[in-house]
RNA sequence: GGGCCCAUAGCUCAGCCGGUAGAGCAGCGGCCUUUUAAGCCGUUGGUCGCGAGUUCAAAUCUCGCUGGGCUCACCA
């Protein structure tokens, strides 16, 4: 092994762990107790007018603390230091002098390293400076850092490293830490906003033998004992509403699901969803609930309504627009009236406007195929749908609820009592990405076996995404699912819009890399 | 998968019209018993991502590879 600078920096951290051994025995003590956090104890250094107390209070007080964390930084005197200790909750600086503590304490701290894990007994003070501290009695090193850590200005920057080693990441970056517990936060609001709103949450199998409730490629697994591939799945909604049928009626999950498709920095590979499901309630109810729910978490967590998010203002604190999908096409992309109607003006149109070629004929193959009298006009709105993608989607800065989807794409969704060609959807943009996806459910089992019979149609002419016919699910539907809308947000992408973040990968403690070297 | 960019000390970064490697922090030694990115003096530490090529000479120029970032595509 070649002699690296970090080695030398190891083998000197070993020594001083060696010499700890030594001296005290046990090099990593399990019998220091600590009674309080940080937080709490500060909050000792208050008085009872809010105030901080004066030293000479203090000091008639004689008030005993112990505290427990990681040393951040030392400023060293030789034979007095200042250490800044952080747990969970805050940060304490800790005043070791050699008058005041024993002799092996004093030795401990010799052997002190930034980053090590350290207990200290004392009485709080207040320094020179105004800071309120803890003079230590005794000082004891709990767990040595074997490693250095990254400069203390600058943190870890490299974002690669950041995501590999998380830990050191969340040690030295406190905008990490301050992150992940927004992130954490926001998922109980949710836990606590439905569940005072009489949902249950529920955990639905992750392996699925059949592919439903969305459109993506899956991760494949292996089953030994039953030999059957089973899929990660993709999306929880058909057993959700099974559980609606079964008398559910609120009902719940916010877990992974797995897509096997590229990465962005919206996308990876396994990310968290919610979806929920409401019987005897219609996609509008969901709309006003989606738009309470983000405007009071926003309130609850950032204590404001609008938010810097990919370089705007984004304002969650006003109504959120609601868009049909037409309405947008006339709007931003001077959509022709026949378009909505007519299949081959439609794909015109959408050719001028630079949609995938291939994408589209398949969709034309489908219809030509079909005896269905609408077909003219489903295929039509499939292509519109392209176009919306192509033109509309870039001006969804603020919140906006996009309406009125084509029956053709949601095989889950309700149709519209005034256009079966539609279906009583909406999707939630932001920033002109998409965070949520709802509509009143699909409960004709008829209707819904003709869905899944036209997925089978477009997987035959060359789509990769379809559905799979779930014949349980249908049964399910023929024991009467109440007229019930559900929905699914993202939740890594909810992250990132209350924290600013432009990426995936800064919400995701661990998000996917490629496995090192 | 395409395009652009990045990879130098443990960390953050200079150096890049070729001439054999620097700073700050951290570390080590010394001074310092109230510091706040403490200070002062001294000092260790590098296969310049990997592999070829051009050249008397490559961190620097060229090509390839690996890993990463941004972006487009695919995709919600």
């Amino acid at each position: 092994m070649i002699e690296t600078s970090e080695n030398t920096l190891i083998d000197q951290r070993l020594e001083k762990l060696q010499k700890l051994r030594e001296v005290d025995g046990a090099a990593y003590p399990n019998d220091f107790r600590v009674t309080e956090s940080i937080a709490t104890v500060r909050a000792r250094g208050i008085g009872p007018d809010g105030e901080q107390l004066s030293n000479e209070a203090l000091e008639a007080a004689a008030i005993q603390v112990s505290v427990a964390g990681r040393a951040m930084a030392v400023n060293s005197f030789g034979k007095a230091a200042f250490i800044r200790v952080r747990d969970r909750s805050d940060t304490m600086q800790v005043y070791v002098k050699k008058d005041e503590v024993d002799e092996m304490s004093f030795t401990r701290f010799k052997l002190l390293d930034i980053g090590d894990i350290v207990g200290v007994e004392g009485e709080l003070f207040v320094t020179r400076t105004g800071e309120l501290s803890v003079k230590a009695k005794s000082f004891r090193i709990l767990s040595k850092s074997q490693r250095p850590l990254p400069e203390k200005f600058h943190g870890l920057q490299d974002a690669e490293m950041r995501q590999r080693m998380r830990y050191v990441d969340m040690i030295v970056n406190d905008d990490s830490r301050e992150v992940f517990r927004t992130r954490t936060r926001i998922i109980k609001y949710i836990r606590d906003y439905l569940d005072q709103r009489d949902f249950i949450e529920v955990e639905t199998p992750m392996m699925h033998p059949i592919l439903g409730g969305a459109n993506a490629r899956p991760f494949v697994t292996h089953h030994n004992t039953l030999d059957v591939d089973l899929y990660l799945r993709i999306a929880p909604e058909l057993y959700l509403k099974r559980l609606v049928v079964g008398g559910f009626d609120r009902v719940y999950e916010m877990n992974r699901n797995f897509r096997n498709e590229g990465f962005s920095n919206r996308h990876n590979p396994e990310f968290t969803m919610i979806e929920l499901y409401q019987a005897y309630a219609t996609y509008l109810d969901l709309m006003d609930m989606t738009e309470d729910l983000f405007q009071s978490m926003a309130r609850d967590i950032l204590g404001k309504t609008v938010v810097q998010f990919r370089g705007h203002d984004i304002d969650l604190g006003k109504p959120f627009r609601r868009l049909p999908v037409c309405e947008g096409l006339r709007e931003y992309a001077d959509a022709p009236e026949q378009a909505f109607h007519d299949g081959r003006a439609a794909y015109e149109w959408g050719l001028k406007h630079r949609i995938d070629r291939k994408a589209a004929d398949i969709v034309m193959k489908k219809y030509q195929d079909s005896r269905d009298p609408n077909a003219q006009r489903n295929c039509a709105l499939e292509i519109c749908m392209m176009v919306f993608e192509e033109t509309v989607e870039q001006h969804l800065i603020q919140p906006t609820f996009v309406t009125d989807f084509p029956a053709a794409i949601s095989p889950l969704s309700r149709r519209k009592d005034s256009d079966p060609t539609l279906v009583d959807r909406f999707e939630l943009y932001v920033a002109t990405n998409e965070f949520g996806n709802a509509f009143s459910e699909l409960n004709d089992p008829q209707d819904q076996e003709e869905r899944f019979r036209a997925q089978m149609v477009a997987k035959a002419a060359g789509d990769q995404e379809t559905m799979e016919y779930d014949e349980d699910y249908i049964r399910a539907l023929q024991y009467a699912l109440p007229p019930t809308a559900g929905e699914g947000i993202g939740i890594d992408r909810l992250a990132m819009l209350m924290t600013g973040s432009d990426s995936i990968r800064d919400v995701i403690l661990f998000p996917m890399l490629r496995p090192e070297k």
